[in-house]
DNA sequence: AGGCACACGTGAAGC
DNA sequence: TGCTTCACGTGTGCC
């Protein structure tokens, strides 16, 4: 565009202006203007570069193996990255309440694919002291080992979490056993929930316990 | 750099060439193909570009009030969210986690700032059948509220963690009350776990019972 | 080659 | 108005 000027602004080394060669006396001065704000804009264009550039390379830092990685495959993993960092988190989180107002059984079936096969279970109700004998009791009958067990109260309410693992002997690619299996655990929990709120229904003074787990367990009664 | 043609790639409406101006005859057929080797090239680098814009846009899906926002802004606020997003769920984990090596005993203090105060605390050890009892006794005598109360077992280990609430005329600005009651909390709880580990090492029978919490409890022995 | 990914400088549009 | 951000086409190096 401009005439007889070649303008080289290096990226490396910069010796900016190759060939500042003479055009004019007058109009020389214009045009150097119109050269520095150029070189300004490509600099700021530069540094624009930079500065997106830094925080895409932190984010290869902070997602694994994106090292040596494109630029458009390095945002699609932060992207599936971000979302499952934030579907772990809500799910722990939602691990960590209870539900105030319903009571609810929970059975979910976790085939990994590798052969082993794991059922998380929960159970959500008012506090009752006879709920976790009637728990122990419920879950020993079934052919389930107990890999993990959690009980959280809040404010009289109670939430027992369960993870099992089923017997090696059962096939967990069969897909049908398993659906037996989370049947029956939803089953057994399911007459736990009942028998605890029938009872409660008519021991009313029990209500009065319902503050912690720990004020009326069942040594001092 | 090529003589007497101009190419117009329009990035909106293509027209794509202004001027096929003859030449030359048989140099116009290797121009031609450098033509089309540099659309080729310059639409490549479009896709390229539209790739890129299509991941930061969804990533301003993600992450909230980046709707309008600069990219190298927006991708540090990914990254500002994303090192939150690794915190919150390493800490839910945490939480979960059960150390089976080490026995521990950790109480948090929890400042509000809005003159409200709590405390978090947890006891991690191995099961044993008295330790329940042993807690709620340790903790009734402390003047807190209890707000929340976990209990998880994992492979014969049981982790407690408890949410207090200290009495409200307790001054929660009273740094020095609070860290009186950080103390005989940690002190409630480590007496708690020296009474139960000292009690596994002679009652060694016991340690049979270490396979789940629920395996073991007050009511059968 | 010939596709691919990157950095660069530049024109245009928004405050 | 200048300053910033964006999209574009191009040059270049790397499989």
């Amino acid at each position: 565009m401009s005439a007889s000027q070649s303008l080289v602004l290096d990226g490396e080394r910069s010796e900016i202006v190759k060939g500042p060669v003479r055009v004019g006396k007058r109009s020389g001065v214009s045009e150097e203007k119109a050269m520095a704000a150029l070189k300004d804009h490509s600099e700021a264009e530069r540094r624009r570069r930079e500065r997106i550039n830094a925080h895409l390379n932190t984010l290869r830092g902070l997602v694994p193996c994106t090292e040596k990685m494109d630029k458009a495959t390095l945002l699609a993993e932060v992207i599936t990255q971000m979302k499952q960092l934030k579907k772990t988190a809500t799910e722990y989180s939602k691990g960590l309440t209870i539900p105030m107002d319903d009571d609810e059984v929970k059975v979910e079936p976790h085939n990994e694919g590798d052969g082993t096969f794991s059922l998380t279970a929960s159970l959500c109700c008012d506090y009752s002291p006879q709920l976790i004998s009637e728990l122990r009791q419920a879950l020993k009958t079934l052919p389930l080992n107990i890999v993990k067990a959690e009980i959280s109260t809040l404010g009289g309410r109670v939430k027992n979490v369960f993870v099992f693992t089923s017997y090696k002997d059962t096939n967990s690619d069969n897909a049908e056993a398993c659906q037996v299996l989370v049947n029956s655990v939803h089953q057994s929990l399911t007459s736990v929930l009942d028998k605890v709120s029938a009872a409660a229904d008519y021991t009313l003074p029990n209500k009065r316990r319902r503050i912690s787990f720990i004020d009326s367990s069942s040594s001092s009664s």
